[in-house]
This record gives C-alpha cells, sequence and structure tokens, in this order.
DNA sequence: TGTACATCAGTGAACGCGCGTTCACTGATGTAC
DNA sequence: TGTACATCAGTGAACGCGCGTTCACTGATGTAC
C-alpha cells in the first residue's frame, strides 16, 4: 500500500467520474425514472455489465449523483454567499438565493433530481443528508450573523393586528434546527427563514417546471423582487 | 343521432373512465415516467392494443389525466372557499390553502404529475391551462373581494425602511393576470399573491417529496403557521 | 531485479423480463330503408 | 317490424425495441518474496 495512486487507482477514479457525469448528461434526456445502465455503458463503449465493477446497481448510481448534485447546488451556494461576505448579512442571504437559481436554471434536471418528483421505487440513503443540508445552511448563516449583530427585525409582527405566536410543536422543531445550523439563533427567525426557504424553492421548481409559462415569465423580475420581499420579511435590514 | 345514450356510448365512457383510474392507480406505484398502457390493459383483463380504441396514445393519456388531476384540485379548493363563503375573504383563503394541501396529500401521485417534475419527452397541450388556472384563480378571488371592500393591506411596504416599488415588467405581468382573473385588482396585491402562491405550493412540494424528513416533520404546524404568516403578508385582515 | 501469485477490469452470452404501436381479423351493436 | 349494411370494440400476433443483473471467462496490473 503507497501514497502514490497506483495506474489501476487512476484509472478507477476516472471512470467513475466518467460513469457519473455520462450519467448527467443522460439525465438531461430522458429523466432520473428511466436512467438507464445499458445506454451509459452504451456510450462509454463498455459492455453494460462492466459498470458493476463501479457501481452495485442502478440505486447506488443514482444516490451518487443525487449526492454530487447537492454537494454541487451547496458548493455554488456557498461560493456565491462568501463572494459578497464583506457586504453584510443581506447581501449574503440574496446572493445565496439568485446562486440557488443560477445552479438551477444551469442543470435542471438535477434540480429535478434532488427537488423534483422523486425516483419512484428508490429510497435515498442517509448519506445524503449531510449534502443536502448545505444550502439551508447556508441561507441561515446570514440569518444568524444579523441576529447575533443585533440587526434583525421582525416587521410583520410588529405591524399587525395581532401577531402569531409559533406554536409549541414548531418552536421546538425550529429550536432543532437552530441547535444543528445556528445555535442560539432565535426560533421565531428560524421559522421566517424557513418560509422563505420554501417560497424560494416553490418559486424556483415553478420555473423551472413550467407553471409560470404564459404568466410570469420570464420570471427575473418577479426572481428579484420576491427575494427582497422575502429579506424583508427574514428581517435582515438592508446592509 | 338520438339524445337517448346507446349501449356502446354508455360502455365507451365508462371504460374510458376506468381506463383512467385504473391508470391513476398505476402512477402511485410507478410515476408517470413508466406508466404502462401494457400494464393498464392488464388489469383490466384487455388486450393492450384495445386501448387505443380510447386513447390514440400514451400521451394523450397522459394529457387526460393531467386535465382530470387539475380539475380536481381545482374543484377541491374551489368548494372548501366556497363553503366558508359567509366567513369572510381571510377565511376563504386559508380554507384554500388548507385544501390544496389536503388535496396533496390524498393524491401525492397526482400532485406529482401536475407540480413534480415534467414527464420526459412529453409536452403537455395547451388544452390543460384553463384547468391549471382553476387554483390560481381561487386563490386570487378572495384576495380581489377584499380588495374592493377595501379591506386589504400592505403591511410590509409601510413598516419597512425602504418600500420596494414593483418593476416594470412585473407591474405588466401582474396587470396581465389581474384583467384576466381579478379586473381592477392592484398589481402589488396579485404580486403579493403570487409570492404566497408560490410559497404555498413550495411548502406543500417539499413536504411531498421529503425534503422535511427529519427537520420539519410533522409539517402540520408550520404549514398552518406559515400560511397565516403569508395570509398577513397578501394584506388580509382578521375576518 | 525477477518471478509467482493474487487482484481486479472488462467481456460476452444469457436469463427473464418489459414496452408502444400496427394490422388484419371477428363478432357484436346501431342505423336506414 | 325485418333485413342489409355500416360502424365500432376488442382480439391476437407480430415488429422492433428496451432493460437490470448474473456468471464464467480472459488478460492486464499490482504485490510479496
Amino acid at each position: 500500500m503507497t501514497a502514490i495512486r497506483t495506474a489501476r487507482e487512476r484509472a478507477r477514479a476516472e471512470l467513475t467520474d466518467e460513469i457519473k457525469s455520462t450519467a448527467r448528461r443522460q439525465l438531461a434526456e430522458t429523466g432520473a425514472g428511466q436512467l438507464s445502465l445499458r445506454a451509459i455503458a452504451r456510450e462509454l463503449g463498455m459492455v453494460s455489465s462492466a459498470l458493476y465493477r463501479y457501481f452495485p446497481s442502478r440505486d447506488d448510481l443514482l444516490t451518487a449523483l443525487i449526492i454530487d448534485a447537492y454537494d454541487a447546488i451547496g458548493a455554488a451556494v456557498e461560493a456565491a454567499s462568501d463572494a459578497v461576505r464583506a457586504d453584510g448579512p443581506r447581501a449574503r442571504w440574496t446572493a445565496a438565493c439568485r446562486a440557488v437559481r443560477t445552479w438551477a436554471r444551469q442543470h435542471p434536471h438535477e434540480y429535478a433530481l434532488l427537488y423534483g418528483t422523486p425516483v419512484p421505487g428508490y429510497r435515498a440513503p442517509q448519506d445524503t443528508v449531510a449534502s443536502a443540508m448545505r444550502v439551508p445552511a447556508a441561507l441561515l448563516r446570514p440569518v444568524h450573523d444579523a441576529f447575533d449583530a443585533d440587526r434583525l427585525r421582525s416587521p410583520l409582527a410588529s405591524s399587525l393586528p395581532a401577531p402569531h405566536d409559533l406554536p409549541s410543536r414548531l418552536t421546538d422543531q425550529a429550536h432543532e434546527i437552530a441547535a444543528v445550523l445556528a445555535p442560539g439563533l432565535s426560533e421565531d427567525a428560524v421559522a421566517r427563514a424557513l418560509i422563505a426557504w420554501t417560497q424560494l424553492f416553490g418559486m424556483v421548481t415553478f420555473e423551472l417546471f413550467g407553471q409560470f409559462t404564459g404568466g410570469i415569465d420570464p420570471a427575473d423580475e418577479f426572481f428579484e423582487h420576491a427575494m427582497e420581499q422575502m429579506a424583508d420579511y427574514v428581517g435582515l435590514l438592508p446592509d
């Protein structure tokens, strides 16, 4: 066992990547449900059974693709947020939101793999959750920072007749989430961020899956507007 | 040609329905991508080619299922909203939101057919759009009524440092939507309703597709809370 | 450094399935006179 | 009312495809002495 990678190891790593990138290309044509090992093998000029040296089954390949895609969108969002770190929490939040949409539009089929209809018969193993949490974590970070700097407001609750208290179970859930991703952040702020998170992905999903066709098309301005509105709702003051 | 339906006509209508309901049952097991005419025929005890007397192709069957599903969720939302008509606009709005979630949870695979990943290779024909608009229309109706009764507020804009004006293209789009679904309703109100609409479906989609697993599970309280928050955001005062 | 053995990648055939769609046909139902 | 003809539902075979997975195998690469 040496530290230097043998030719075999290098070949294996490279071919593993090639299989995954071929699979990604095929996702674009067929959708995850009909992703075909035989078609991948064909495109790579291999015999289909050879793929079993790399992935023990179709589901394992799918899992690898899902983890890669979660990591890709997570990294994109983290990078966008970090790039404007100096500009303040609201800038980081909006940069992260934009990065979600941009990545989704650039990789619609991988986005569908993550956030679209679950693949029938496939159950995601536990391995995917850490990668899946990167986007929510990246969204929560600037909210957390703003909170710690005492620059987070709750505009809605203060302006409306009867502010709504968080139901107790939701408080617990928000507390759990804060404990893992943003220790010390108030449950109210977590709940607001969750609502903004679902709005963001609802909007991107509708755009990609065609619900906006006709009415809100192109969606650029709607996206920008909704994002600012939700940043307000979350309580992020102008930087 | 008589007004009385012949035995043939009745048999045809019944079998058409049976084919669709069998197809719906199979959606639950396989997903729309692998919906199989042969499997449907098998379950009905027919030969697969016989289905071509009823639907000229697999895509036409899919279209019929999609239209039926849009009409089903549309009717459910309209009924829920109408049932509390006397209670005021906010009650109608929240009843409509709850009906979306309830229907989605009762018919997860039909929901996925409408709002999930588009079926690869399938292009929805124009026939679906009228049915698809029923839910947005039903959501907009109480907002419109509240607006006409001068009981619609814009809490966020008034309480924040710098209220955001609608970008011009979004104003046009909102105007178009209002012209069709809610003549006279302000563009600002339409934009708010659109944001709430995307939040609602983002939340329901995440719940059904498993993004809440672990963190916000069960989602009942989160749903109720988010719905009230968005009703506030839309500007619907307590009835 | 050279050789013997172990590891592993990739082959090719096979198993046992599945699919949408077309076509010529039989036999029942409906219609016009 | 009865008969001739037209319409239509459903059959069964066929075309030409596709799939995931297993298995015994060849031959190249890597390792230990």
